[in-house]
DNA sequence: TCTGGGGTCCTAGGACCC
DNA sequence: TCTGGGGTCCTAGGACCC
């Protein structure tokens, strides 16, 4: 187990994704959209600065005169997807031990000789240089605690981008100054029931018997105050875990009120799950569907879901096939639905030997299926695609603005920017 | 009228994360 | 016109078993 550990992440992730490719947004107010461009989920410190949240809904924010310059883009998963394997490649390069967290973030064991911060500066200038993503980087005994020495590296220009929290003292002087509610773990509803005994800061945290703080909040909330006095209990992970589960769901673009959108926009989930499936080398033993109407427009509210065991497989045809018969009992007329989705559990790695009283010929659904794959990876997904998930498909997604590159290779990406 | 002590599996819901 | 998508872990409670 490292004795330090650092996590690394790239500032206003999506964002400076995008500016990789457009020098001209440099020193722009810019934003990246959520789905069907509904409200912002990444901005830049120049959008911060003109008063725009996390979560604001878009069609309110573009209304404010004083915005119109914002310029703003639909989210582009591939390419943000490309440039974190980037960061990783780089960091991987020169540790011997680095666990990607999330898209934009890195956990590091930082157990190598030499000066620390000297180490993390050079790491931040080599990823801003080969990858194109400014970083901050923050380090301690525990990950808990290299996620909140990040965050302050963030939330403090001056600290140029680093943040060492290995000394205990140092510690407890940020300890006293920080909200609980900032922590890694400790959520909006665990800060509300901490505030009502009056425990606020970090410190306060700290101070509550363990006991307490296990019975309060389980061995989560225990496991968050063990961290934070520099105990370790989160081991570095370099082998991604096996995925539970996976999900489409996807909000429409407008609202569905037709059977036939509605069969055509779970069809084309089932089969997206079904590629998703595919490139994780699993097939999935249980599928659940669900749909429902707006939550937020003050209608009536219908949400319905049914779930099954099926047979494993991750055959694109098999598992609309299911979800077709899941989803008729579903459907009520007279509804403006607005969501739908499908989710696969109980994953199983894929095996192409047959089973016993098996339906489907597996060989040949592999054939079929590595032809479809390597098709849509070649020309573009959903180059070929079954009938069922729909031509026109009215319900799909709005993205307005999104940046023309998401089939694009990283090499190519690479040596677009190549000063 | 009284009425054990474990197990497992499944589902639903809460909380949190990015 | 109108507010994202996709995960994980934990706990409680019911059904069922011996």
């Amino acid at each position: 187990m490292p004795s330090t550990y650092g996590l690394i992440d790239g500032n206003s992730f999506y964002c400076s994704a995008e500016r990789a490719f457009a020098p001209v947004l440099r020193g722009a107010a810019v934003v990246v959209l959520s789905n069907n461009d509904g409200c912002a989920i990444a901005r830049t410190a120049e959008a911060k600065a003109l008063g725009i949240k996390m979560g604001d809904p878009w069609h309110l924010i573009r209304e404010r005169r004083e915005l119109r310059d914002v310029r703003w883009f639909s989210s582009n998963y591939p390419l943000y997807g490309d440039m974190s394997r980037r960061v990783y490649q780089v960091l991987a390069e020169r540790l011997p031990r680095v666990e990607p967290y999330s898209i934009d973030e890195m956990f590091l064991d930082l157990d190598v000789p030499g000066d620390l911060r000297r180490l993390c500066q050079e790491l931040r200038e080599v990823v801003r240089r080969i990858a194109k993503i400014p970083t901050c980087v923050g380090w301690g005994p525990t990950k808990t605690i290299a996620k909140l020495a990040n965050g302050i590296a963030k939330d403090h220009p001056e600290l140029d981008g680093l943040c060492d929290l290995t000394d205990p003292l140092v510690r407890a002087g940020w300890y006293e100054r920080l909200g609980i509610g900032g922590v890694w773990g400790i959520g909006r509803r665990t800060e509300e029931k901490l505030a009502q005994l009056g425990i606020r800061s970090i410190a306060d945290f700290l101070a509550l018997d363990p006991r307490m703080a296990r019975d309060l909040l389980t061995v989560v909330g225990g496991r968050v105050q063990e961290e934070l006095r520099g105990v370790s209990c989160l081991p570095l992970q370099l082998m991604a875990a096996p995925r539970k589960g996976l999900a489409v769901t996807r909000s429409f673009g407008r609202p569905v009120l037709t059977w036939r959108d509605m069969r055509e926009a779970v069809a084309a989930y089932a089969a997206r799950a079904a590629e998703k499936l595919r490139a994780e080398g699993m097939e999935a033993c249980h599928m659940q569907v669900f749909l429902h109407t707006n939550p937020h427009d003050g209608s009536t509210w219908y949400s319905a879901q049914r779930s099954a065991r099926i047979e494993p497989t991750s055959d694109t045809l098999a598992l609309i096939g299911e979800a077709m018969r899941l989803l008729p009992p579903l459907w009520r007329d007279g509804f403006a639905y607005a969501k739908a989705g499908i989710m696969l559990t109980d994953l199983v790695p894929a095996r192409q030997q047959a089973r016993m009283f098996q339906t489907r010929d597996p060989v040949r659904s592999a054939k079929t299926m590595a032809a479809l794959d390597a098709v849509n990876e070649r020309f573009g997904r959903g180059t070929l695609r079954p009938l069922a998930t729909g031509i026109t498909r009215s319900w799909g997604t709005r993205q307005q603005k999104l940046s023309q590159r998401y089939t694009t290779r990283i090499e190519e990406i690479m040596r677009a920017t190549a000063l």
